[in-house]
DNA sequence: GCGTTGTGTTAACCACGTGTGAAACCTCGG
DNA sequence: CCGAGGTTTCACACGTGGTTAACACAACGC
C-alpha cells in the first residue's frame, strides 16, 4: 500500500472516490450499510483521515461515530464530514469533533482540497486533546479527569457531561439541549436526569469546586469558575 | 466588554456581513481598496480572526497578506479566505498561510458555521449572539449581562424583559404589551407586575444607568436614552 | 446464583423568584 | 393649592423549580 489509506464511512462513490482520488490517498470503505455499523468494525490504526458522510443520515449517528473515531487508543487523523446544507445547525457545539465539512451538493475540486488542506495540516498542528479550566483537567484520550490535581474517578455519563459542559464553558444549556446533546438521542421525560448527573459531579468535584457547575435557575446549567463573577457580588440584591 | 472583532480585507459586505453578525462578531473593515494595503496599515493587535476575500483579486496578494498576518508579534487569529472556483488550485502547498475557506457564491450560514468552527476551535469563548447598547452587554448564550463592564446578576424574567427592551430600543411599549411579549400570554390584571420588575432592573442597572429604561407617562417603557420618540404603536403586538 | 456498579426515576423538601395589594410619592391640570 | 391619575416603592404570600436522598433496574464480574 502505497498511498495514506483514508477511512470512508458508510461509502464511497461519485465525486467523493474521485476527489479522494485526485488528492492521493486510498479510500478504505468501512460500511456499506448505516454508520454506526463502523464502530463495532473497529478497524485497525494507521489511518490518515476519514471522511464520513452524514447526509441523509442521521445526524446523532454521524456525532456519535466522530465521538468514537476520536477516542481511539490511537484517533484517526482528521475528520471531514459530508453534509446537507440543512444539517449545518447540527454541528453547533460540536466544534471539537470534526475537523472540516462540505456541504453537498459536492464538488470534486473543493472536497479535494480540503482534504489536502487537513491532510497536511495534521502533520504540524500538535492538538493536545485535552480540556484545562479553573482547576479541572481532563484527559480526552485517557478518559481521566483531575480536579485541582486530585483524580476523580467519573463514570461514563458523568465524563460526557462534564465533558460538553467544559468544552464550552460559561455557556448556558437547557436541561432538554444537554440530553440531546450528551445522551445524544431525543429522551422522552426525564428531564430531572441531568439534575442528579449534575449533582453526582458536584460531589465529586468536592464542595470547593462544585461551584464550577452553575444553575441558571429556569434555564440550565452552566460550566465555570465564579471567580469569573468576580465583579459581581450584588450588593443591591433585592430580595433578601 | 464587547464582542470581539475580526479582520475583513478589504471590505465586508452583503452575505460576508450577515454571517458575521450572525456569528457574534463584530466586523472590522481594514481597507477598501487592494490587499496589499493593509499591510501597511499594520492594525491593532487584539483580533480573534480575519476574513480575507480574494475572489476577483490577485493571488499572490492575498497569500502575501496571509504570510504578513501570520508573522505578527501577537498573530491574528484564523484566517479564512473567500475564493472564487478556479483560484482553488492556487492553494496547494500554502496549506499553512490559512485555516478555511469557502467557494463563491458565499452561503451565509456556510460561512458563518465555518467561522464559529474556526473561532471555537481557536479557543475563543466570547463567539456569541449578543446585544449591545449603551454600555448594557448581554450575551444570549451565557445568560450573562453585564453593564459598564460590571457583572449584572439577574433573574430569569429581569433577563427576559431587559433583553426584549433592548432588542428593541428607543421604542416605547405599553405594559399590556411587555406582558403578552415577554411573558408571553394574555395576562389579567397585574399591569403592577411589570412596574416592580422594571423598579428591579433599574435597581441592578444601578443609579448611573438607571436611566437606560425610561418612563413614559400614561404609555409604557422603553430602552434607551432620550433622542427618539418613536410613540408607542405596537403595530405587531397580538392582541391588543 | 449473588454482589457490585452505573444509570435513570420518583417524591419530599426547601429556597428563591415572582406576583400582588396597598401605601407613599410624583406630576399635571384646574 | 387641591385633587386625580399615574408611578414608585415596599413587604409579604405563593408556587415554581432545584436539590437531595432513596429506590428500581439493568449490565457486568465473581
Amino acid at each position: 500500500m502505497t498511498s495514506d489509506p483514508v477511512l470512508c464511512v458508510p461509502s464511497c462513490e461519485g465525486p467523493v472516490r474521485k476527489a479522494l482520488e485526485v488528492t492521493g490517498v486510498t479510500p478504505v470503505v468501512a460500511s456499506s450499510g448505516r454508520l454506526n455499523e463502523v464502530a463495532a468494525l473497529e478497524p485497525p490504526d494507521g489511518y490518515a483521515g476519514a471522511v464520513i458522510n452524514a447526509a441523509g443520515f442521521p445526524f446523532t449517528e454521524a456525532m456519535n461515530l466522530c465521538r468514537q473515531l476520536r477516542h481511539r487508543e490511537r484517533p484517526v487523523g482528521p475528520i471531514i464530514l459530508l453534509l446537507d446544507h440543512y444539517q449545518l445547525d447540527d454541528l453547533t457545539f460540536r466544534e471539537d469533533l470534526f475537523d472540516d465539512f462540505v456541504v453537498g451538493p459536492f464538488d470534486v475540486s473543493e472536497l479535494a482540497t480540503r482534504l489536502r488542506h487537513r491532510l497536511r495540516r495534521a502533520g504540524n498542528e500538535s492538538v493536545a486533546p485535552r480540556i484545562e479550566h479553573g482547576g479541572l483537567s481532563m484527559n480526552l484520550e485517557t478518559y481521566q479527569a483531575t480536579i485541582a490535581g486530585r483524580v476523580m474517578d467519573l463514570t461514563y455519563m458523568e465524563y460526557e457531561l462534564l465533558r460538553f459542559l467544559a468544552t464550552n464553558p460559561h455557556r448556558v444549556f437547557t436541561r432538554e439541549t444537554l440530553l440531546s446533546r450528551v445522551w445524544g438521542y431525543e429522551y422522552y421525560g426525564g428531564a430531572r436526569t441531568v439534575d442528579v448527573h449534575v449533582r453526582r459531579l458536584r460531589a465529586k468535584l468536592g464542595e470547593e469546586h462544585a461551584h464550577l457547575i452553575q444553575t441558571v435557575r429556569s434555564v440550565g446549567y452552566k460550566f465555570g469558575s465564579s471567580g469569573d463573577h468576580a465583579l459581581a457580588d450584588d450588593d443591591q440584591s433585592i430580595g433578601a
